[in-house]
DNA sequence: CGCTTTTGACCCGCGC
DNA sequence: GCGCGGGTCAAAAGCG
């Protein structure tokens, strides 16, 4: 699938990203734009709908830190392989919700490349593994639809994105253009 | 043709 | 040390 599959449940609202930190219970259509286009936010960001709702902050860490030693960087461990540069404690700011929803994947703004999937323990479904495809941005996220209530889908994001959402910008680009007009007068 | 998904193998941490 | 469970790699297949 390139990139997202639109919910196409009618029931699903177009998703309002806002970060954790600025969750709201209540419906928020006033979106706090200068958050959401910064670009240090967090990976993933719970509706304030009803059916989108943080379960848990997994852990937490101060940004600034780059961990990324996954990739190419320590390529002279005599591993063949490259899952030899695994992330050791490394603590990445993750976050887990749940969505109500029909689709694994919710369309989030940002394009993922699946990487894996496996069969948990516990669980009939099987846990999807994505990264985001942005070249140097290394945000991971894993999808995993429970088994106890098939209606709800856990996604646990993991890492910061450190470029602006492709999507978001342009649908927002004329708009905060059209915004700044009008704010002249 | 380039990108994404699939899928089995590989790797690693952890508990026993 | 061993086995299990979970996370990742990478080749091959799939798709627009």
């Amino acid at each position: 699938m390139e990139g997202q599959n639109s919910p196409t449940t009618s029931s699903l609202p177009p998703n309002n990203m806002t970060p954790p930190f600025l969750f709201t219970p209540s419906l928020d259509p006033e979106i706090d734009w200068i958050s959401l286009l910064s670009t240090a936010q967090p990976a993933g960001f719970p509706s304030a709908e009803n059916n989108i709702k943080p379960i848990m902050e997994l852990s937490g860490s101060t940004n600034g830190v780059v961990l990324d030693h996954e990739k190419g960087n320590n390529n002279n461990n005599k591993d063949k392989r490259k899952s030899g540069g695994r992330i050791k404690k490394a603590t990445r700011p993750r976050f887990a919700f749940q969505t109500r929803s029909a689709d694994d994947i919710l369309d989030d703004g940002y394009r993922w490349r699946k990487y894996g999937q496996k069969a948990v323990k516990n669980s009939v479904y099987p846990r999807s593994y994505y990264r985001c495809t942005h070249h140097t941005c290394n945000v991971k996220k894993q999808v995993q639809r429970l088994s106890k209530d098939t209606s709800i889908v856990v996604t646990t994001y993991e890492g910061i994105h450190n470029h602006p959402c492709e999507k978001l910008m342009e649908t927002l680009t004329p708009l905060l253009k059209q915004m700044q007009f009008l704010s002249r007068f």
